[in-house]
DNA sequence: TGCTTCTCTGTAGAATCTTT
DNA sequence: AAAGATTCTACAGAGAAGCA
């Protein structure tokens, strides 16, 4: 295996770029935003990170990077996130500044964050795919099952007020949590941008 | 130093959903 | 309705961390 901290590097870059670009990868289909444009978008998103000297991505193809880097990796950071959430260690568990990017972007257009049968989910922006309202469950709502064999999905029922109530609970405070990680980001950019004008090499 | 356990990563397979 | 895409879980391999 390569290094984990330059491979960490890695993934960051590409996780900013996928923060950037969204709105494409993520947006509903129109005009505009189609299949092959969101595959076009990946590739660009590729060869602009190998451009900027992420030789890791050389060898990847755009879907191995959407499926096994992104997705698993927002998966996996959610699983985390929930994990957290069930032993109660909210506060404790530490999450990777990887983890924080991936949860930054997910905020925002994310059903699995945000849950489903939330009333709210997607009523503030426009941004959600349109797999979202019939979409599976997050894994909020799926028990690990512990045998392969049995892999049928569970839904959790619609009807428990109670379970309604701590997701809109969890979707506050993971909204919440995503406007800080949000506006840390911008200062760090807004930071960065003031240290560049200040150089005096980039008088 | 060697062993054990934990964590992360990639692949494969299956269920579910969207697009055509 | 069929094909393809998306999402998720299980599993296995490898490295890191902890401990005697």
């Amino acid at each position: 295996m390569e290094d984990v901290k330059t491979k960490d590097v890695d993934k960051f870059a590409l996780f900013k770029k996928i923060q950037q670009n969204k709105a494409l990868l993520f947006g509903k289909f129109s005009n505009t935003v189609t299949r092959g444009a969101k595959d076009a978008k990946w590739e660009e998103i590729r060869l602009e990170l190998v451009a900027e000297g992420h030789p890791y991505f050389e060898d990847k193809t755009a879907k191995q990077i959407k499926d096994n880097l992104w997705t698993l990796s927002k998966s996996r950071t959610i699983a985390k996130v929930d994990q957290a959430k069930k032993t109660g260690s909210d506060g404790v568990t530490k999450f990777s500044d990887l983890d924080k990017l991936t949860l930054a972007i997910l905020g925002v257009e994310s059903p699995q964050v945000q849950g489903l049968n939330v009333p709210e989910a997607g009523a503030d922006f426009d941004q959600s795919p349109s797999t979202s309202e019939k979409r599976q469950p997050s894994p909020w709502e799926i028990p690990k099952t512990p045998l392969a064999g049995n892999r049928k999905r569970k839904v959790i029922s619609e009807d428990d007020p109670l379970d309604g109530e701590i997701k809109e609970q969890k979707l506050r405070k993971l909204r919440l949590e995503n406007q800080l990680l949000e506006l840390q980001i911008e200062e760090k950019h807004l930071d960065i941008n003031k240290k560049r004008t200040d150089s005096p090499y980039y008088q």
